[in-house]
DNA sequence: CCCAGACCATACACTACTGTCTGGAACTAA
DNA sequence: TTAGTTCCAGACAGTAGTGTATGGTCTGGG
């Protein structure tokens, strides 16, 4: 039914026939739909089997339990989070302060950026009880406050200064991506165009 | 067992004897606990009843269904979140400054104001998927920025720029709430002097 | 061709949780 | 005291979900 799209499927070298095996991906992402509107505790390997039309054997067979597949979902996230933050390094032809500005406007437009927004609530709040989720956020915001601080840094700013700023910039970004959208679409503009006159020189 | 501490109980109008009876209150506190550290979803009746010490049948004399409770809860979070609001409103002795300083400091100390800073980020997980939940968030945010907004309009911001500042004022007070603990002690204390220096004139 | 292994379906036992119902204790008003 | 009310315990049935065990099907390699 729906295994129909965006399921990366697996024994592709032999020819270009759709094969109907699943991979433990397929499961993954599968997963992580549900992690971001429904949480965690709704993450239930028999609706997943449903959804992805499949029965259960097919889970146990790829994951040795649930929390197995959970964690292998976080995973897949924080490898995903830190990629990003890798690629922005390595463009280099962006100069700080455009840096800072793609960062502000990123995760407004897009529905796809929408949904890397909602995911990121979802496992924070799954990162209150869990401990492997908890380090997993811990680090992922520490590499992007650092990526920012490094940004705020190269515009002249000492380090200290440039770290509490920093902490604003992602500050901003995540409200803005948290709350209910606020305000109108040109008030939006204009809390972005604010925060860029403010924290930057 | 442990129903001896901090549950309001009722029947108390006849004289100071303990009475073992519980109101609706009792099952709505300890559903916010659960809510605050596990989630929406671990909000069940029958570890609730284990927990509070007593049989599922009071429940059901207490509450509809289990809907029933969820609502109260949010309900509870609601007027207590508004009644803050209003409290600071009719300290009339703040002025404009100390106001905003009060807000940028409350959220850190305290055991309290860490609890009503965690229970925030449960209901915004759970307002995803609730209408109710959602409606009561986002309530609750335009109070709070309108509160922020008018003490920034009473230190000679225009609105849009009072609006604009407000945000981020609000930006930085939830994230420093929502994130784990980020840098030390004293660098907490430098960011929010740098959100004073920063935002207000 | 046929086997070994990858992959999946199905049935089963088990736990967790919800909601209902009945009876009973404890308190209240007459 | 007695009748009525309030509140709760416990048993019951029903649903949802987990994990396991067993057997079936498909595929590539000798």
């Amino acid at each position: 039914m729906e295994r129909t799209q965006a399921l990366t499927r697996r024994t592709r070298e032999r020819g270009d026939a759709p094969a109907p095996r699943l991979s433990p991906e397929d499961w993954i992402t599968s997963a992580t739909e549900i992690l971001i509107d429904s949480g965690v505790d709704r993450i239930r390997v028999d609706v997943l089997a449903k959804k992805i039309g499949v029965s259960r054997g097919s889970f146990y067979w790829h994951f040795q339990d649930r929390n197995d597949l959970l964690v292998r979902v976080l995973n897949a996230w924080r490898i995903r989070a830190t990629e990003q933050i890798i690629a922005r390094f390595n463009a280099e032809h962006l100069d700080p302060r455009q840096a800072i500005h793609a960062l502000l406007t990123l995760p407004l437009r897009g529905r796809a950026a929408q949904r890397g927004a909602r995911i990121e609530l979802a496992i924070r709040a799954w990162a209150r009880r869990d401990t492997m989720a908890k380090r997993a956020v811990t680090d992922i915001d520490a590499q992007r406050t650092r990526y920012i601080t490094g940004c705020l840094a190269a515009l002249g700013f000492a380090p200290a200064e440039a770290r509490a700023r920093a902490f604003l910039v992602y500050a901003a970004m995540t409200a803005e991506a948290l709350f209910q959208p606020i305000g109108t679409a040109a008030e939006q503009d204009e809390r972005r165009a604010q925060v860029e006159r403010l924290l930057m020189p």
